[in-house]
DNA sequence: GTCTATACGAAGATAGAC
DNA sequence: GTCTATCTTCGTATAGAC
């Protein structure tokens, strides 16, 4: 090639969508990016002639992806039960490794934003969207309706999110496993009510 | 009395606690609450000798007292799940009316800070715990145990919170609504399980 | 693509007068 | 209780050399 390309521009979004997550939107500085990356100081505007609020918007893609990629993952589970409740395990996972530290970038970005940057609203809603679609499809191949299968998947996706935050606070799984099982037993109870089925697995206490 | 007593102290802690419902904790600087207070700048640090973090510590205090009361009010229906509607109801007027800028003050506070200050972490923590608690007393009252009466308090405080972010990036009610709807069905299956009672109310679409 | 240096503004906090 | 002035630090962004 005419010129060589450094890894410099990824890993500064990686880097941006690893402090979203731990440290939030407004502690997400260029200066923690570089000294987080490595990246070289002279070169943030000549990556991201769009400045701070490109970079953002990058790591919010970014991590938006990866989790969706975890996400079709765990859809992949043959009872859809069992699917979600993977997918909250996930989540927990998340916060137990570290240490309650690690929140939603997506979240982070979706909080702290104002209206001087609405794009960033707008690609974390892009998000959340898609997450919605992929429990959605997922409700809808196990006989759902596809309106119930929506709402039930932004519905899911703010239980998550909510639980997040509460646990990051109070320090504790307790608001997760609280909402996984709560929503493991809506799940038995949908999926019961479905037509032309039998009576399900029963719910747990 | 020896000295009149301004009201500046409260006027800057009300606006506070607006600022973090609308433009989130980082924006919630001394500055702005100047501005949007009126309160004379040489007297911050007179009221508030522990600076920025003691006034936004003051305005959780002050906003969760405040969410308090409303909650407490809403669980007076004599119907448990009328009285969880309203608590929805209460989340997605405040959307509606500021035209989705308003979110939670608490869900701010909580997701942006950060280790340096952790103080603030535990205020946010100690309202969820308070909502929580109202919101089981109820469930309570109405015969269910009181294990599952918290689990369910805390998750439907989770699912209010992960709502109201989804709504205020994708400016939309539905994901507030999709969570009332949810919760209402949920409900309605956990009262109608409880020991000694004939099937209740169907649940909705 | 990367370097150093710097401009510019915002924010938290303090000092000392009144 | 309130004023003005000031210090310091941090964050975004740009300039111009290499």
């Amino acid at each position: 090639m005419s010129s060589r390309k450094s890894d410099s521009r990824e890993r500064m979004v990686l880097s941006a969508a690893a402090l979203l997550r731990e440290y939030g939107a407004s502690a997400t500085s260029v200066d923690h990016v570089l000294a987080h990356s490595g990246a070289p100081r002279g070169s943030v505007y000549h990556h991201f002639p769009g400045g701070r609020a490109q970079l953002i918007d990058e790591a919010v893609a970014l991590a938006g992806d990866f989790i969706t990629g975890l996400i079709d993952a765990a859809m992949q589970a043959d009872d859809p039960v069992e699917a979600v409740d993977a997918f909250f395990a996930l989540w927990r996972d998340r916060l137990v490794e570290s240490g309650f530290r690690a929140g939603c970038p997506i979240v982070a970005v979706a909080v702290e934003t104002n209206d001087d940057a609405p794009q960033l609203a707008r690609s974390a809603a892009a998000v959340f969207a898609r997450w919605q679609e992929a429990l959605a499809a997922l409700l809808v191949r196990h006989g759902l309706a596809e309106e119930r299968s929506l709402r039930l998947g932004a519905f899911i996706i703010a239980a998550v999110e909510g639980a997040v935050i509460m646990c990051r606070a109070e320090r504790s799984t307790a608001p997760i496993e609280a909402a996984a099982a709560e929503i493991h037993n809506l799940l038995i109870y949908a999926l019961r009510d479905r037509p032309g089925t039998g009576s399900g697995p029963r719910p747990k206490a």
